[in-house]
DNA sequence: TTAGGGTTAG
């Protein structure tokens, strides 16, 4: 059976994903929460040719529910006979894409090659794209092969999805030249779409300036920017901090009378907002009333958010009863901005008041808002409580995520409980969860605080050996630990690996240095070296 | 009647 084989395929890359660096892993869903999915959804093959397109149509669309419903319609239609059309398939693979399920599109692909079901540009330039969101865009160009080898010829979305690949790995040079490569050899006619995707590319990757030079060569080509283009351009210089530059742009869209939306204004003030200019924020506010657009659950969200950073928690509900008498209701994130400004304040029954009101809207708390209440406890040292909280998330059917544990671990070691936190690492492996470089100095940092600098020293090497680079924080924090554990020579040597990636000592790392100098009777000659190089 | 893209909030 095909879907058995393709079961036992996903099995087999799943486990093997965490030893085997060439192969991108999979991001299967783990198994229901039996309290939450009660009963499992068996989709049956629709009888008759114009159901399945109907369905197939649809899943295209908006993606499967589960990618159970699409390995079985898969199965089934590699039953049927005649066969579905490849256009069938194509709409099939769109629908598991579409639920970023990349790895599994590259499996199914894989699958059709080996029997025989026939594949199209469409099929290749939806697979290639899949590999450029694993970060694999080796295996993406790899694919520009088939497509010659098939007799296809590769047109503007196989050339736009290539010049995303080089986008996702940095490559803004490469993707350039592509780019003006296939203009000069008349091969592609670049779209709207292609330059959408190059300037959200670039915007997205904090490489702003960059994206309005396209702007310029997208206006030169003849194609008009629109209001999105536009749009886009504003929210990454807002999210770089760089307002001014995103005001200009905003001059310039009203000038070409191209109209702001509800997501430009929503931009711009979340940008104004972060820059502290609260007089602008509210011009901007009364502008964009002026102008006849009405600010949405999002626009509101952002002034909640000031609002709350501000420490301006009673003006931020001010702003909440403001939405819920405008008809733009609250929702799970303007209460979880709620509940984190109550957390940090330290008022827990604030917060608690929030997820009653919460509840009473049935409005249900996800894995984020879960864990600022538990971070908070934490924080508390209410690890217990905590525990608890984590226990309740289950039981609602909220999958916890890797800042979940980080949360839990750092509780922990907060309390000394190094073990603990150790099985609670272990336990979110065995639940699937890869850790992070974070989860990792979580624990490192834990461990060290908790005299266990040897199995810190362990947990390093296994950290490096998972394919997991450590950063300047990593590095400082294995240092520290050594320090404060004596191990001078083993700090040293941290260090030097440190200085040959370029990362500097932080503050923390050398003040403890220069306490260990002063306190050292004889001072050692291992301290005095190293911190000779902390100070070049 | 299939593939790439569509921007804003915790």
């Amino acid at each position: 059976m095909a879907l058995t084989s393709l079961k036992k395929a996903l099995s087999l890359v799943k486990s093997a994903s965490s030893y085997i660096h060439t192969f991108p892993p999979l991001f299967l869903n783990p198994t229901p929460n039996p309290i939450s999915n009660p009963k499992p959804h068996i989709p049956i093959l629709p009888k008759h040719p114009m159901q399945l397109k109907n369905l197939l149509v649809e899943k295209s669309k908006f993606g499967f529910d589960k990618l159970q419903d699409a390995l079985h319609l898969f199965d089934g239609m590699l039953h049927l006979d005649p066969r579905p059309s490849v256009i069938d398939f194509n709409q099939l693979l769109a629908g598991v894409v579409r639920m970023k399920e990349y790895s599994v599109a590259v499996l199914l692909f894989r699958e059709m090659c080996v029997l025989n079901v026939p594949v199209d540009l469409y099929t290749i330039s939806s697979v290639m794209n899949c590999w450029c969101r694993l970060r694999r865009v080796d295996y993406g160009f790899s694919m520009l092969g088939g497509i010659i080898k098939r007799g296809f010829v590769a047109d503007v979305v196989t050339y736009s999805c290539l010049i995303e690949c080089y986008l996702s790995e940095l490559r803004f040079a490469d993707a350039e030249e592509l780019f003006c490569k296939l203009i000069r050899l008349r091969e592609i006619e670049p779209d709207v779409y292609t330059h959408w995707m190059v300037i959200n590319g670039l915007c997205k990757r904090g490489k702003c300036n960059v994206a309005v030079r396209w702007l310029r060569f997208m206006e030169n080509g003849g194609c008009e920017p629109n209001t999105v283009t536009y749009s886009i351009i504003i929210d990454g210089f807002c999210k770089q901090g760089l307002v001014d530059n995103a005001m200009n742009i905003f001059s310039e869209m009203i000038k070409k009378d191209i109209r702001p939306d509800v997501v430009t204004y929503s931009s711009m003030i979340q940008g104004l907002c972060s820059s502290n200019r609260w007089d602008d924020v509210g011009l901007m506010m009364q502008e964009m009333i002026d102008m006849n657009i009405s600010p949405n659950v999002h626009t509101f969200n952002i002034l909640v958010n000031a609002y709350c950073k501000a420490g301006k928690v009673e003006d931020a509900k001010r702003i909440i009863e403001i939405m819920n008498k405008r008809g733009e209701y609250p929702n799970i994130v303007t209460y979880s901005t709620l509940v984190q400004a109550y957390c940090s304040q330290g008022e827990m029954d604030g917060a608690l008041a929030v997820l009653n009101t919460m509840a009473s809207k049935h409005i249900y708390p996800n894995s984020y808002t879960y864990n600022i209440i538990m971070d908070a406890y934490c924080k508390k040292l209410r690890v217990d409580i905590a525990l608890e909280i984590f226990k309740q998330m289950a039981w609602e059917g909220v999958k916890p995520t890797v800042e979940t544990y980080g949360i839990l671990l750092h509780g922990f070691c907060l309390i000394g409980k190094s073990v603990e936190a150790l099985n609670f690492f272990y336990k979110m492996q065995n639940q699937g969860l890869k850790p992070c470089i974070v989860t990792y100095c979580i624990l490192l940092n834990g461990l060290c605080k908790n005299q266990n600098v040897d199995t810190a020293l362990s947990l390093f090497h296994v950290m490096e050996c998972n394919g997991l680079i450590p950063d300047s924080k990593t590095y400082n924090i294995i240092v520290r630990g050594c320090l404060h554990n004596k191990k001078y020579s083993e700090a040293s040597v941290f260090m030097d690996k440190m200085a040959d990636f370029s990362f500097l000592a932080d503050a923390s790392t050398t003040s403890l240095l220069e306490r260990l100098l002063s306190s050292e009777e004889v001072g050692d000659a291992i301290l005095h070296s190293m911190h000779q190089k902390s100070c070049n």
